[in-house]
DNA sequence: CGATTGACCGCTA
DNA sequence: TTAGCGGCCAATC
């Protein structure tokens, strides 16, 4: 486990549930802004898809992205997400700048 | 080592 | 407004 996994999953695991943020979001939380796209290679290989909720991490545009390894498992994402209260529709997260979750700047936590 | 890949992002036409 | 395209960073080949 790196030290990057780490600060990924440590983040993710601080998202409410009816929540989600953007992979951009998750880059800028762990202090590198920029990073979105190998973020989304390190979710893709994620051990544990229900203890992490990799599934509240979605597009900056709303779209859903992919789920465990490709796009074709991303029902299942929507599924989960619609489990906890988030609307989803036409693949697009519904009202998704006002259920955005903002990560509290660094330092704020314990 | 360099080259390629991928659950992305933001700008341009 | 909607497509397309290049750039980005970390892991893998």
């Amino acid at each position: 486990m790196t030290e990057l996994e780490e600060a990924v999953w440590s983040r993710l695991r601080r998202i409410p549930p009816g929540r989600v943020c953007s992979y951009g979001d998750l880059a800028e939380a762990i202090g590198r802004p920029g990073s979105a796209r190998a973020l989304g290679r390190l979710l893709s290989k994620n051990p544990e898809p229900i203890v992490t909720p990799c599934h509240r991490v979605v597009l900056s545009d709303g779209r859903l992205g992919g789920y465990m390894g490709g796009y074709e498992r991303s029902s299942q994402k929507q599924e989960l997400l619609e489990i906890e209260g988030v609307k989803v529709l036409e693949g697009v997260v519904v009202d998704f700048p006002r259920i955005r979750f903002r990560f509290p700047p660094e330092g704020s936590g314990p």
